[in-house]
DNA sequence: ATACACGTTGACGTAACGTCAATGTCAACA
DNA sequence: TGTTGACATTGACGTTACGTCAACGTGTAT
């Protein structure tokens, strides 16, 4: 029994173009081509097209089909394995948007539904969900969920007055930081001064603090893009120069 | 602050490339161009940027972005409830792809560790498998759970020489539909007999029979390509022969 | 002779960029 | 002032697995 390309497409349940695009990538060529040019299929080629279609619907690329079945002494089991691995990689994955997802709604049905009274402690947590999505498990993993929760909780204490002290407090350093900046000495008075006003601001937030901490947290400033971005926005260069006027500042006070 | 291209990849984490696609289809455009052509960004544009990127982390597409952040009146909730249930079915879709990657490990392992006097039974339970695989549920729903128990357990009951008989029957059938269908008549002796012999090829499965039963068996050979293909990768048209046939036999025993 | 079904190759489009190539611009240095 | 090197531009191809034309050739029945 020999098939015309749309035979077999009908035999299989695939499109014409599908067959032609196997034929054109060598996965599955017809058994010979008619003095008109047309292809003509066997019953060997449906079967083998079963059997690609079989590991298409497990989710393999034609790449790799193409070496399952061209290759006998091909490592099936193997490919099986590394591919269900592959598969809950991705599921994992989606999981994981889905959490996303479900966060970013319980923030958006929070802001909508606030009565004026609660917006504050609304707009607070909204900050600690962002802040959570952002940073999550890096802080948790470098400070421990104890230090972590402790500091969500002081910042969730903060009345709207100290959270514009805060607000305005940041800026303030970053516009001295500008200034200090320009003199290129991270030892400069000013720039000291930043590191000073800096540990202050820390301070709304920690509720204890030691210069390694705060060295510590200013590696970040340069190591972590996320936080080096917030500074370097303003002028490229500066949260490094942030970093460098803390560590001169918390080995000062350590010795 | 303005930004160059560079800068601004670098701020955001995102290569420069990203950022002059995003120029190209009008998601992000600069600020403005320089005289010789060079894009300029603002922070505007910084923080539009992120805005973006926190959106594809989510798994939106760039067009849909695109809408959410040029229309404010763009409802994001029910953007996200809906991108949520697209998740939620891929998520589905895989965990069905893992499973039936399993499944076929399963029958792999199967076939290596059998022993030589086991390999018939696990013979078996491979077409079983296999079976259930590519009909499983549809089977089930037509007939009832319970049926399909026992046409299972009949099946696993079959003698190796059952077996082979059953074989050589199905192949029986074959060769003599082919010549009943040169008469082009479902009616004649022949195809009548093909149809007897069908019946008795469905007893090494069924542990029971009725007409009814046979002729609905025979009107799916005709509506599910799954089954016209087994027969009409013999000889196009004998799917339906054969329906025909059978309908003509089950309504003589029904009368 | 004509109609009509069926076949062919070739090309573009899809999503979101990566990766060249060819060429222009800018600041700094010898 | 010429040159170097970093940075910018546009343009184009490649990626995956086909869908969907277009333009054109074949086979068969009327």
């Amino acid at each position: 029994m020999e098939y015309s390309i749309n035979k077999l497409s009908q035999l299989a349940g695939v499109s014409t173009r599908t067959l032609r695009y196997y034929d054109e990538i060598g996965l599955l060529e017809p058994k010979r081509i008619s003095s008109s040019g047309y292809r003509i299929y066997g019953k060997e080629e449906l079967k083998l097209l079963q059997h690609i279609l079989l590991y298409k619907e497990l989710g393999f690329e034609l790449l790799t089909i193409k070496q399952i079945i061209t290759d006998p002494h091909f490592d099936k089991r193997r490919a099986l394995l590394s591919h269900r691995e592959k598969l809950l990689e991705q599921k994992k994955q989606i999981d994981a948007l889905i959490q996303n997802v479900n966060k970013t709604l319980d923030s958006l049905e929070r802001r909508t539904e606030m009565a004026d009274t609660e917006r504050f402690e609304g707009f607070k947590k909204e900050k600690l969900l962002e802040n959570e999505k952002r940073y999550g498990k890096e802080i948790c993993d470098k400070y421990g969920e104890d230090t972590v929760e402790k500091a969500n909780k002081k910042f969730m204490n903060l009345t709207e007055e100290e959270f514009k002290e805060q607000e305005q407090l940041a800026q303030d350093i970053i516009a001295n930081l500008k200034e200090a900046f320009k003199t290129d000495d991270p030892s400069s008075e000013l720039a000291q001064k930043c590191a000073e006003m800096h540990k202050k601001w820390l301070l709304y937030f920690w509720d204890q603090y030691t210069p390694e901490m705060h060295a510590n947290l200013a590696k970040m400033y340069v190591e972590d893009e996320r936080f080096t971005q917030y500074y370097d926005k303003e002028q490229p260069g500066l949260a490094k120069f942030l970093y460098e006027a803390i560590q001169i500042y918390t080995n000062q006070k350590r010795t």
